[in-house]
DNA sequence: GTTTAGCACTTAACCCTATAGAGTGCTAAA
DNA sequence: TTTAGCACTCTATAGGGTTAAGTGCTAAAC
């Protein structure tokens, strides 16, 4: 059982590591302190602490230091009102101000914001709804054997990508196709699409051409680019300014991680929480050692019929929660306020 | 007047220094050497060689480093026969080797494929005709306000962009706008189009719809798209691996060149020299002292008539240049007879 | 029964010094 | 012109002493 005295020291010694970065001693966190007690009883109080495993030593006679358990207590348990300055409120109202005429041009400005405020690496998805439809699939040619597949979801999104057709190709076989596509796939979800594209449509398009390969491949990155959860990233390379031991093999995997998006976005979706903000420390992020010294807060964002975002920072486990998880608290407000905006204007009558 | 022996003995510095990162002292390299001279000797030949500027010294009693005067002068006169081994022709060939669709696919895939060979940062842009020409723009509608305006360019580049028309947009009026953009502007080289646009176009376009600029900048964006060079980075992140003085400012430099990509376009714009291999040390390539140390290999890779295109390795001015230059220069080859290839099979009839 | 003062002990960080090693320049002989 | 020899310079490294911050434990004070 923890007392509350206990839980006060844990606090102070959290708040104090995460802004200097030293171990804490008993003498200096007796003066913090919002009640009077002498070093010697910190110290008896520390040594509780220890034994159950919620702080740590650097070595036998040095202060102590946090532990990802004490870390986790202090974010579930001792979390500061999360206030964040008035002035953060207002950067954070400005920089979302500025006119913009896409969804993408706002959702990437944002990772950047998010990134500066808090110095750390932030992560911006746009609004999702759960089940994006397919609306319709064209394709346009624009002479010269080239083409342009365009995919239209019904979300609003469009997805384009030009082709140069093979020489003697049917064209009539492919307007065949194409109304095949849209007869069979209009109005379903792109997941299905998907995997149906592996299933049963191949088969539906030998009826008209011999080779369904080269078409289908463009149908199939198309739909996928609509498909995937695009992402934006700012401050990528904010992960490398602190790490603390520069020289290790862990930076290895820590570069790998800045220079592929797939892994960044493997990382996003196996931390991501039904909603509200979640905090992951250490070890909980992935089974990577590289991110031991790692935490990554994720929030949703709610834009009401218009779905679902996500933004999310990672930065030291040594960071200073209180004011890093306002930051994403009141980003995810002002976002969500900010969009919804954008959408009624834009999509409403 | 350099003398034979004292070019031997440059060329063994430089080989010596970008292999070990050591200063080369009289003793080890009188043993390297390809004649049989004392150490006493090498001492005197490397007083001549700092006096004329080509080598010096970190203090009093250190062995000698090759100036960035030395590594030019190494460069120009002292390189090896540019061999590499035919394990990285096998890499080359493999990696360039497999099936792709786009010219852009493969043109990223070999940023990263000469970043892994070369262990450093590498750069590729596609082959570009010297004034690629408007041969068409449109505008397709979508259904639900939604339109994608589509540029086609008569080096068979194709350019997109969704967008989404405010309401109570007058139809007409848009069909008029690009029946008049494709009257005016169609055979137009891009450069002419962009000068344009900012000239007598918004006039035009003011005489069908009363507000100019949300069209405008549509097409803006569509053109400068299809006119900019765009260009692929492969290990980023290559760059700090060496960066001897981890905490200088110049990091930020270097941080925020990695970060913005038209800063990187202009280094290489304002180092591409017309054909062939060119190789820019330290200085030479920016004003900016982060790059001192630093050193740009560009080579041009001509893909006949279809125009020419660049690859570039950036890494430290300590670097093997014979083995890099000889991986640029095999690369720029299988590349450029690679393209051929493509464009062959795709274009032509 | 807590809390606290006092004290012995531990460790890292810093500074100083000594020493070994690699290299240079110079002089004089080969 | 080349080389052997030598005095000199500078860096890097290891060791020793000191200081500062911290701990745990014990016994007295509250």
């Amino acid at each position: 059982m923890i007392t509350q005295r206990q839980n006060k020291i844990l606090q102070a010694i959290v708040r104090q590591y995460t802004s200097t970065g030293q171990p804490v001693g008993s003498k200096h966190l007796a003066e913090k302190l919002p009640f009077k007690v002498s070093p010697a009883t910190v110290r008896n109080e520390m040594g509780v602490l220890e034994e159950n495993g919620f702080v740590n030593k650097e070595h036998s006679s040095s202060g102590r230091v946090p532990s990802k358990k004490g870390y986790r207590y202090y974010v579930d348990h001792l979390l500061d009102s999360e206030a964040i300055t008035d002035n953060d409120l207002v950067v954070i109202q400005n920089s979302l101000g500025t006119s913009f005429q896409k969804i993408d041009e706002i959702i990437s400005h944002s990772a950047d914001i998010l990134s500066d405020l808090t110095s750390y690496t932030a992560f911006t998805l746009k609004p999702e709804q759960a089940d994006v439809c397919l609306s319709g699939f064209r394709v346009v040619p624009l002479g010269n054997r080239k083409v342009i597949a365009i995919l239209v979801t019904d979300s609003g999104d469009v997805e384009s990508q030009a082709f140069t057709l093979p020489r003697n190709y049917d064209t009539d076989a492919l307007q065949a196709v194409i109304r095949m596509i849209n007869d069979q796939l209009v109005g379903q979800p792109l997941a299905n699409v998907m995997q149906r594209l592996n299933d049963d449509i191949p088969l539906r398009v030998m009826h008209y051409m011999q080779s369904a390969s080269g078409f289908l491949d463009l149908f199939d990155s198309v739909v996928s680019r609509a498909a995937r959860e695009q992402f934006f990233v700012g401050g990528r390379l904010n992960l490398l300014d602190f790490s603390e031991k520069r020289d290790s093999v862990d930076l290895q995997t820590l570069y790998s991680l800045l220079d592929h998006n797939d892994q960044l976005s493997n990382l996003l979706d196996s931390n991501v929480s039904d909603e509200g903000i979640n905090v992951k420390i250490g070890s909980e992020i992935s089974k990577d050692k590289a991110l031991d010294d790692y935490s990554l807060i994720t929030a949703t964002y709610d834009v009401d019929q218009y779905g679902k975002g996500i933004i999310a920072v990672l930065g030291p486990t040594r960071m200073p929660y209180s004011r890093t998880i306002g930051l994403v608290n009141a980003f995810r407000q002002e976002l969500a306020k900010r969009l919804l905006n954008f959408y009624r204007h834009y999509y409403d009558s």
